[in-house]
DNA sequence: GCGCCTTTTCAACTATTCTTCACAGCTCTT
DNA sequence: AAGAGCTGTGAAGAATAGTTGAAAAGGCGC
């Protein structure tokens, strides 16, 4: 996770750049608009940490201008907190508004709030899926059906769990193809369909999840 | 969209209320921590405004209660900034803070960003159209007509969903053809107005949401 | 190299869908 | 009121896409 911090006075720069690294952020700084604008283009951040007063380009025009490129989460920081410029803050995609002086422990608390709304954990998430008598644990890699183990192939396994994990989604052939497969499988037609054939057998009563979308592809219903 | 609100001034609640019916939210309120909770576990709200103070149970031990139960995004409003406050607030998941006295103007642009955050889909890209009791759900490409799903052909499902996308718009046959057809199609007059039959047949009592424009077309009505 | 299991290919088969066409119906003009 | 110009409809053959079983090809441990 890298930071890009703006400020104008180092000291304030410094001080959130401590914490910041003690909370195992990779930081970059900048010490005026103009400067964050060129940083952002030119690299990704997760997160912006914004002072709204500097010279040359202001906090809040250095944001419109990132904002023509770049949908990065930013917190800004104010002197006052002037409702004027809050509004203005939240109008240009502002994802948070701190006031100064603040609490280093409270910023940090602030930008692991956004940073975990941005990046929710896909893979913590979800370890396994379970349906009625259908149970699909990704993690250990077993399938069970009211209970019973299935005995599946390796391509049935990851088809099964791509098809789990999009479950609710229209997947075109192609789109399986390409993930399950790899973008370098120029194979038969019926391939796919084979598999589907031979994963709807072993899914037995759940076969029927898989549903066929003529024309396009297949989609899993939870 | 639909909100809670939770304080035992009714003051505050109805203050709340007025802006936030304003600006379109459907709101229920509650006075104290336990209702707030048994709210919580009967109905479904998009999002949840907290007081921490409040007799009987206090908001964050309402939160706490409600988490064990769901994630529902809860804003908190505090008589004191306390930091110690803030960061119990912050690790209970709790996704925004605001100190009393608040701007109300303030607070519904906080609510808007957070829901802004939690329904990413449906202001950015349009996954889902619903209009009284039909749903179009291009994504998972089902259509449901008063919850019943429909059994429509690939023509079918393009035809509608052209026309849902571009709803409310006088199309003409020669874009209809070009657009869900291909360009280079030579076909006959008839095959779009067969097509348009079929949808028709098959969207029921939504039928006439499929306007015909002599002369001109076809349009979609939302 | 052998045997077993998995994956892929292939072609026949089935099911569904698309298009065409003839004509009926509607609307507006003359 | 008749006719021209569009649009709606049902039927049927043509076309397309998906399913399936069988068989060949590929991998891997022994």
């Amino acid at each position: 996770m890298k930071l890009l911090i703006v400020d104008d006075e180092t000291k304030i720069r410094t001080m959130i750049k401590k914490y910041a690294e003690f909370d195992g952020y990779e930081v970059e700084e900048a010490s005026d608009g103009m400067q964050a604008v060129s940083l952002c283009l030119l690299n990704h951040y997760d997160l912006v940490i914004m002072d709204v007063m500097m010279p040359e380009l202001d906090g809040f025009s250095a944001v419109r201008e990132i904002r023509k490129k770049s949908r990065v989460p930013v917190l800004m920081l104010s002197a006052r907190g002037e409702e004027y410029d809050k509004i203005h803050g939240f109008e240009l995609g502002v994802d948070d508004y701190v006031v100064k002086p603040f609490s280093p422990k409270e910023l940090m608390m602030r930008v692991g709030a956004i940073l975990s709304r941005t990046h929710p954990k896909e893979d913590v998430n979800e370890n396994v899926f379970v349906s009625d008598g259908l149970k699909v644990d990704f993690a250990a890699r077993i399938v069970t059906v009211d209970g019973q183990p299935l005995d599946l192939s390796p391509k049935e396994y990851e088809l099964l769990f791509y098809l789990v994990r999009n479950r609710n989604l229209a997947l075109s052939r192609e789109k399986l193809i390409c993930d399950v497969w790899g973008y370098d499988f120029y194979g038969d037609d019926r391939t796919l369909d084979t598999h589907i054939k031979l994963l709807r057998r072993s899914l037995g009563d759940y076969a029927s999840r898989i549903v066929t979308l003529r024309g396009v592809g297949y989609r899993f219903d939870a």
